[in-house]
DNA sequence: TTGAAAGCGTTACCAC
DNA sequence: GTGGTAACGCTTTCAA
C-alpha cells in the first residue's frame, strides 16, 4: 500500500541500492540473473521508482508540454492523437495547455514552463500578430521547442507544417477550374503563418490564371463567431462571389450557415472549399469539399523530432518539415449540371 | 541562462536558503520587507523553483492525470476544457492519456501511473464489460480518483455524470409525443454505465406509455464504424422504425449516413435524436436533435472535487454528482406537416 | 524573524 | 559485477 523505495527493495534482495538501480536501467554491468531477481522482487513488492527523485537527479522528466490554441478543432485533436501516441511509445508523458487563441495566455503559459517539469515543448502559436519575445525566451532557457502548424517563423527552430501555400493554391485552382471567377477568401488572423501562406497560395493561383485579386472579396475575420458570421454574410450579399475558399474550418461552417440563411444554393449558386479536418464534412448537406491536413502525422513528426532533440539523436537535415495536404472534393464544389 | 537554484538566490540576497524558501511560500514567519526583496531578486535573476525537488520533498506534484477513451468526441473535448481551466486556476498541471476505448490500454495506463508523478486521476472508463480490478488497485495505491461520465460504479469513489437515465427517458418521451411507436435504440458497449442508464431511460419511457419494448429494435453496436453502419442499415431496412434514439453521437451520424443511403427522409419517414455535444449538429441537414450534456461543467466539477480531495478540503456530501442534460430540438425530430 | 541541517529517492561516480 | 556515497534542489523542523 505505502509505496516502497529502492532502498527497501535492495534490503529485501540483500543487494545494494546501486545494483538495484543499475538493474532497472539494465546496465550492462549487471549479471542478468540478478537483474531478473531484482525485477521479480520489484513486481512482487509493487515497486515503482519515484519520478521526482529520478528527475531531480537526471534533470530529465520524460515529460513534454503541448501548448495549442484550441481543442475544439479537429486539426488539433488529430495532431494531439499523433503526439500522444508517439510520446507514449517513447516513454514520454504529455502535459496539455490551452492558450485559447489568446496571446496573453500563451505568454503566461510559456513563462510558467519551468525547466525541470518538462523536457521539451510542442507549440502552435495563438496569435502571430503579437510580440513573440516569449518564444525567444523559451528557446533561450535551453528548452527544446518544436513548432507545428502555426509556427514561429524563425530559422532556429524546427517547424512542422502542411504545404499551406501549395494547398491554398490547389484549392483555388480547383475553383477556377470549375469556372469560378469571383472567388472570395476567408481567413482569420492574417498574421498567423498558416494564414499568410494559404492566402498567398490563393493570390498566386488567381494571378496565374490572370484573375485580378479583389480586396473586397478577401475577408479577415475575428475570433468572435457572431461578428464573423455577420461579416461573411455581408460579403456574400454585397459581393456575390461565385465561390469561397476558406482557410479555416470554423469560417467555412459560418459560411454554410450564412448561405443557408440567404438561401444561396451550394454548389449551384456558390461553391465552397475549406481547410478542414472535420471527419463529418461528408455528412454536411451538401457535403463539404476540404483541404485536409495530415494532422496526426504532423503531431507525430513534431513529437519525434522533439524527442530526438531531447535525447540528442539524429535530426532531420532541414528545420522545415512539411506534409502534403490533400484535396477532398465533395458536393460543395461540384460543377453544376 | 542556466537555471539558478534557491541556494544561489539566497547567496545573492545574503539570506539563508530556508528564509528564501519561506518567503516564496509566503510564510507568516517572514518579514514582508524581506519577502519583497526575495521576490524582486527572484524576478531579476529569473529564478524558478525546481518542481522535481519540491515534489520529492513534499510528495506532491501539482499534476493531475486525465485518462479518457477518446478525444475525437465532442463530449470529451469539452470536458477537457473544463478540466484544464479549473486545473490551471488552482495551479495544477494536466497530463493526458488516451485509452482509445481499449481496456488493455487503460489497464497499462493505470498501472504506469506512479505515485509521485501525479496527485490524482480523472478517469472515464474505456470498457465496462471487463474486469475493473485495475481501478480498485489504483484506489488501493492511495491515489485519489474521480470518475466522470463513464464511471466506475463503486460507492467508494466520486462519480460525476449526467442524469443519463432521465435524459434517455426524456428523449424517448419526446419521440413518443411526436406519435412515434416503433422507436429503435442505438447503443454501443452495453456494459458502460452510461449505456445501461440511457437505455433504461428508453425502456422506462416506453413502458410508461404502454409500448412493449421490442428487442429487434434495440441495437448494440461495436466500435468498428463499418460494422456498425451495416448493422444500423440492416435494422432500418428490416424493422422500419419510425424513430431512432441513439445513446452515442457516432452512431447517430452513421444512422444519418444510412438514412441518406436508403433515401429515408428525416424527419418525415424517420425521426432521429441522439446524445451528442456536437456543436455543428444544427448544421447537419436536417439539423440534428440532441441530448446535450453539460460537458465542460462535468469536467470542471470532477476536477474541483479531485483537487479538494488532494488538498483535504471540504467535499460534496454525496459521492454521486449529477448534471442535467438538455434536449435540443431541431429538424430531425419535428412533427411532419 | 532568521538560519542550520536533515532528509525526500534517485543516479552515477568511484572503489573494490 | 557489486557496493558505498555524494550529490540533485527543495522543504521543514528545530535552534538561535
Amino acid at each position: 500500500m505505502d509505496p516502497i523505495n529502492i532502498r527497501q527493495l535492495a534490503e529485501r534482495l540483500n543487494l545494494s541500492v546501486s545494483t538495484v538501480s543499475k538493474a532497472f536501467r539494465n546496465s550492462s554491468e549487471i549479471n542478468s540473473a540478478t537483474r531478473e531477481r531484482v525485477l521479480a522482487m520489484a513486481r512482487e513488492l509493487n515497486y515503482q521508482p519515484n519520478p521526482a527523485a529520478a528527475s531531480l537527479r537526471t534533470q530529465r522528466s520524460k515529460t513534454l508540454a503541448v501548448i495549442i490554441p484550441a481543442i475544439d478543432n479537429t486539426f488539433f485533436v488529430q495532431a494531439l492523437k499523433g503526439i500522444e501516441t508517439v510520446a507514449r511509445e517513447k516513454g514520454f508523458h504529455v502535459l496539455i495547455y490551452l492558450s485559447y487563441d489568446d496571446h496573453e495566455n500563451e505568454v503566461l503559459l510559456t513563462q510558467s514552463l519551468q525547466r525541470g517539469r518538462i523536457d521539451g515543448v510542442l507549440l502552435s502559436i495563438a496569435d502571430g500578430g503579437k510580440d513573440l519575445g516569449h518564444l525567444a525566451e523559451l528557446g533561450a532557457k535551453g528548452i527544446p521547442v518544436v513548432y507545428f502548424d502555426r509556427v514561429y517563423e524563425n530559422e532556429e527552430y524546427f517547424q512542422v507544417t502542411s504545404d499551406d501555400h501549395q494547398s491554398g493554391f490547389a484549392a483555388t485552382e480547383h475553383l477556377i477550374g470549375l469556372g469560378c471567377c469571383r472567388i472570395a477568401h476567408l481567413t482569420s488572423d492574417r498574421t498567423l503563418s498558416i494564414a499568410t501562406r494559404r492566402r498567398q497560395g490563393y493570390l498566386d493561383a488567381l494571378k496565374k490564371q490572370g484573375i485580378e485579386p479583389d480586396a473586397a472579396l478577401q475577408l479577415a475575420c475575428s475570433n468572435d463567431p457572431e461578428q464573423s458570421y455577420q461579416a461573411i454574410r455581408a460579403l456574400l450579399e454585397k459581393e456575390k462571389p461565385d465561390a469561397v475558399f476558406s482557410s479555416f474550418e470554423k469560417l467555412a461552417l459560418l459560411c454554410y450557415q450564412a448561405c443557408h440563411d440567404l438561401s444561396l444554393a451550394i454548389p449551384e449558386a456558390i461553391k465552397i472549399i475549406s481547410f478542414s479536418n472535420l471527419e463529418i464534412a461528408p455528412l454536411l448537406r451538401p457535403s463539404l469539399s476540404t483541404v485536409r491536413q495530415a494532422a496526426s502525422e504532423i503531431g507525430a513528426a513534431a513529437t519525434s523530432i522533439l524527442i530526438a532533440q531531447i535525447e540528442q539523436k539524429p535530426l532531420p537535415a532541414s528545420r522545415q518539415v512539411t506534409f502534403a495536404a490533400s484535396l477532398q472534393i465533395h458536393a460543395s464544389t461540384v460543377a453544376p449540371g
